[in-house]
DNA sequence: ATACAAATTGACAGCGCTGTCACATTTGCT
DNA sequence: AGCAAATGTGACAGCGCTGTCAATTTGTAT
């Protein structure tokens, strides 16, 4: 293994000077296509990848991204980093992902301390950090470029990627009513999390819809965890007219719900129906396995990063924003009314 | 928000010259303590953070780490990030995770790449990488210094930090037993994962120890999943003398195997026991919920990290290995023989 | 062919830091 | 007190790249 190559060498071997090396590598203009080709050819021969670090410290750009985010789902954060780690690499970017508590007294300084520390180019921000206007306006205040995931508010002029919720939490509860269901109840996410709105206006949309009203007493507030789910579903099933079916906000309160049902002795789907959202590794791993809503979490980071890139680039011709399909996933914690 | 500052600034501020700024910055030793002492505070009244690139192009070291995973359960890889980034963020480093194939054909070439493209200073290996021969070879070809995460092989020269599997597994069988089971079944992990073995070895210690035998049809080959766990349950539950409790390689596994349980009718823990390993979110959201060995995934990856750092450092003085406690976690699903 | 604009290319100065080495200051000894 | 050996500090040259701007080549219209 000899000396990594370094951009001089590749000019050499090229017989032109570095700065032109320097501009076939940035994707500039100005090069004539032979020139352009024996730069590359160079560049193939000596294997060359420009250094990190040299790039940075000239230009000012690190070629580094940060993913920010305060989740508790493991498998959520996991396929955020793959999607966006992959569109990173695929554009010579590198990806830094960090817990960021959302709740931190100055969220905003500390998030813009530690952009200037890692000295990000850009941040890609998942749900709940997007919404918090704090720390959008500190970013915007120092020019900080970013994206968000499913982020709640569409007026903020950053770019940002998402699903319909609504509309999916919509498909979700029509797909129970047309099972026969007339009581369900909701088991709202986490108030922090603006999907959480999103996700009970398409459940009472749904009832809408059909004629249904929304019984108050079937609208619960959990907080997208696994215990949270299963408190209420333990009130819902104590309630004098219980529900039948249960559109919980996400996976783990589902599972909660589920777990509520078979300690009051209650069959899933036999006596109750219970939904999640996001089709998490969790929908799979409760008895009887989930049915769900399949959130496109690896695409959305990866059109996230899409976006952000583009931006840093100097592109700006793409779209500001991308939505992406859902998909209702039927497995067996649903089924037909039970027969009274 | 003025320009950032640079090492210029410090030095003016402190009245010396940048290179000594340099040497306080890095913790060399000839620097006489109250020189050092007026450095140290025109950084902070500055707040000073030096630039990556600019110490990274200068120094030819990137302070950054890779934390290379092959690894199905998010939670662990999650857990292992965690660990790990804030011991170097600690350490003034940064972290890529980066995913990882451990099938990859030319796994060393690959990830040695990665390494000299990112400019890597080291690596964190969690298994099952830390157990590819072949990575390790080419590795330590490349001088690519690494630390390993729960590896098998103690003779490699790198340095490790792991849990005692075998002890773990020897106690939560041992536990099974006490409580009064004979016929206890082992689901094993995945032939990749050297913990597998140790987990079998720990199993059957056990029942050793207890003058038990191991009957060669209580012991399935699982591959660390929720589907295998529930296959290999299967089997075990429909052998004309099934076992009364079932020890786990994994969570997934036990996972798998209640609702195996489940399935056939069975109630866990009356009719069943089922232990898991690792104790990871999955460990909370099955019904019910598993008794297993906590790991402590967190404190590992921070000691590896730790160990790596002070390799890099160049400071040789610590251990070469670190060894945590295990804790077993009863929860809900083992309980006493079934009464004939 | 000539003049001029446009398209290409190169020279060179940094970016902010560390490594080397030389110089200045202190310390420990005789 | 006097000198060698530590010890502490600074000057300066890069690290490998990009930005600026000037120089050169090419193309186009006379």
């Amino acid at each position: 293994m000899t000396r990594k190559a370094t951009i001089n060498d590749v000019a050499a071997r090229a017989g032109v000077s570095i700065k032109t090396v320097s501009r076939v590598l940035n994707g500039e203009q100005a090069v004539r296509p032979d020139t352009r080709q024996r730069v590359r050819a160079a560049v193939e021969a000596l294997n060359y990848r420009p250094s990190r670090s040299a790039r940075s410290l000239a230009s000012g750009r690190s070629y580094l991204i940060g993913l920010l985010y305060h989740n508790p789902s493991a498998n959520y954060v996991v396929d955020v980093q793959h999607g966006a780690l992959d569109k990173c690499l695929e554009n010579g970017f590198h990806l830094f992902s960090h817990p960021t508590d959302l709740y931190a007294p100055d969220l905003g300084g500390m998030v813009a301390n530690l952009v200037h520390q890692a000295n990000l180019d850009g941040l890609i921000l998942t749900p709940p950090l997007c919404s918090s206007p704090a720390l959008l306006a500190e970013l915007d205040r120092q020019h900080i470029p970013f994206v968000r995931v499913s982020p709640v508010d569409r007026t903020h002029p950053s770019p940002y990627v998402l699903m319909d919720d609504v509309q999916a939490s919509r498909d979700m509860t029509t797909y129970l009513i047309e099972l026969g269901h007339r009581r369900i109840a909701h088991i709202f996410g986490h108030p922090d999390h603006a999907a959480s709105e999103q996700r009970l206006e398409g459940f009472r949309g749904a009832l809408a819809e059909h004629g249904l009203v929304a019984d108050p007493s079937l609208i619960v507030e959990g907080r997208f965890s696994f215990e949270t789910g299963r408190a209420c579903a333990q009130t819902l099933l104590s309630l004098a007219d219980p529900p039948t079916a249960i559109v919980a906000a996400n996976d783990d309160l589902a599972a909660g719900a589920v777990m509520a049902a078979h300690e009051a002795g209650l069959g899933v789907p036999e006596d109750l129906s219970v939904a999640g959202f996001d089709d998490t590794h969790v929908a799979r791993v409760v008895w009887p396995p989930l049915t769900t809503v399949h959130q496109p979490i690896y695409d959305l980071a990866n059109a996230a990063a899409d976006l952000l890139l583009k931006r840093l680039t100097g592109d700006d011709s793409g779209p500001r924003y991308v939505e992406l399909p859902h998909k209702l996933v039927i497995r067996q914690s649903t089924g037909p009314t039970p027969s009274v």
